[in-house]
DNA sequence: TATAAAAATTAGTATAACCTAATTTCGAAG
DNA sequence: CTTCGAAATTAGGTTATACTAATTTTTATA
């Protein structure tokens, strides 16, 4: 049994909604997450949950049955091996290969998927810094901390990013800050939570909370 | 303006009947080519006129316009250009590639399918020997000759085949027969349309007319 | 605790892509 | 030139995936 590229974008969006909420992911939050209205989510719900996919009680959230894991997990690691593919061998940047991901990762061909890991020599992190699961379905936790959290002095580095948008990886290139980078906090704005960065070339910058916030460090 | 899936599959469909029979495809054929029944592709049809990817006058057959001509090329370059790359780099046999390929020719990414084709170094031809039409839409016309068209006594070279099927390439490799292979024709059978064949390794093969009739000589 | 706002679901509709059964049109054979 | 079988289309139905509007349930607040 294989299953729609749209039920797999569905099952992909409740994984990675239930990291953040283990104990159930709302309907709104899928709606939004997919751009899809909530009754359409709603509809769709019934359907995973009669394909057991999902465990969905009424008017409650809904979490992943061990077989929807499976199903996202494999999408997962499709993801993140495709985009590093494509920054690999392709000499894509790595703002430009989410939305081609986006599509590679409904290829359905399991011996392709490990062919694929195999050509890269099996990368543990794709091109942002995200765990790419194994073919056994297991996956590195991501490191939880993030930049507006670290105390003034501290210097950590740059493990990932959260926002996968074009707009916030070029801002970030335009401040010569990519995954690997270790920054020095400098300062703590109080008035607007920003924070004052140096980097190893000695330069001080300014980052937004919310830049901060999309920055997991180590 | 994209095209979905479906109509891209229709639209080779068109392309490559149309190599056959250049005055108009039939309804029945396109059903029968994609295993689809007639009123369904009767439908589509309509659809596909609608778009001006096609023409098509009731009851007669349809021919591609210049824009559908266009898009089936598309599809077609992208479809060779995945075949060579997973047997090229992915170590994939010749039998094994066609299914996978027609997943990712549906992927949509102009940029994505230059750079597999600067990856691969332009190649003129697919592992079936098929030729790859190029980014501007020029594709080399196929060698019209079969194995069952030549002359006792001569020599030709396998150029491409018109069956992709596992079953057909497989047979093929079980007789060291690939593309490139030169073959002598020994002797051709009147009964049964049947050929005797010499390969380089000096051994006399027996082949079926079917299997003649799907090997591409030059 | 009563009520209002938010979230979720149900009801009803649309479109793409499929199907079977019925009908229309074409083309070949007499 | 009529007739009949094949091909094509139309009619009517289904499923997956969307939508908006209406309704129900939960939750948050007064
Ligand atoms: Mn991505
Ligand atoms: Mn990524
Ligand atoms: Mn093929
Ligand atoms: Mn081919």
């Amino acid at each position: 049994m294989s299953h729609s590229q749209t039920e797999e974008n569905y099952l992909k969006a409740i994984y990675q909604l239930s990291q953040s909420h283990p104990d159930g992911v709302t309907t709104k939050s899928i709606s939004q997450r997919l751009n899809i209205k909530a009754p359409t989510v709603s509809d769709m719900l019934k359907r995973l949950s009669a394909k057991k996919l999902i465990r969905h009680a009424r008017y409650k959230g809904v979490t992943l049955t061990q077989k929807g894991t499976k199903v996202a997990l494999t999408v997962i690691r499709k993801h993140r091996l495709w985009e590093t593919f494509l920054v690999e061998k392709f000499k894509f940047k790595w703002d430009e290969v989410h939305d081609i991901a986006e599509q590679l990762e409904h290829i359905q061909s399991p011996v392709l998927v490990n062919r694929l890991d195999e050509y890269l020599g099996f990368p543990p992190f794709d091109p942002h810094g995200d765990p790419i699961p194994t073919k056994e379905g297991l996956i590195n936790s991501r490191y939880e901390k993030t930049l507006d959290q670290i105390t003034e002095g501290s210097s950590v580095e740059i493990v990932s990013v959260r926002d996968h948008s074009s707009k916030f990886l070029q801002y970030l290139e335009s401040l010569s800050i990519q995954i690997g980078t270790r920054v020095k906090v400098v300062r703590r704005i109080d008035y607007d939570h920003s924070v004052v960065i140096e980097t190893d070339d000695q330069m001080e910058k300014s980052l937004s909370h919310r830049v901060c916030a999309n920055l997991f460090v180590k």
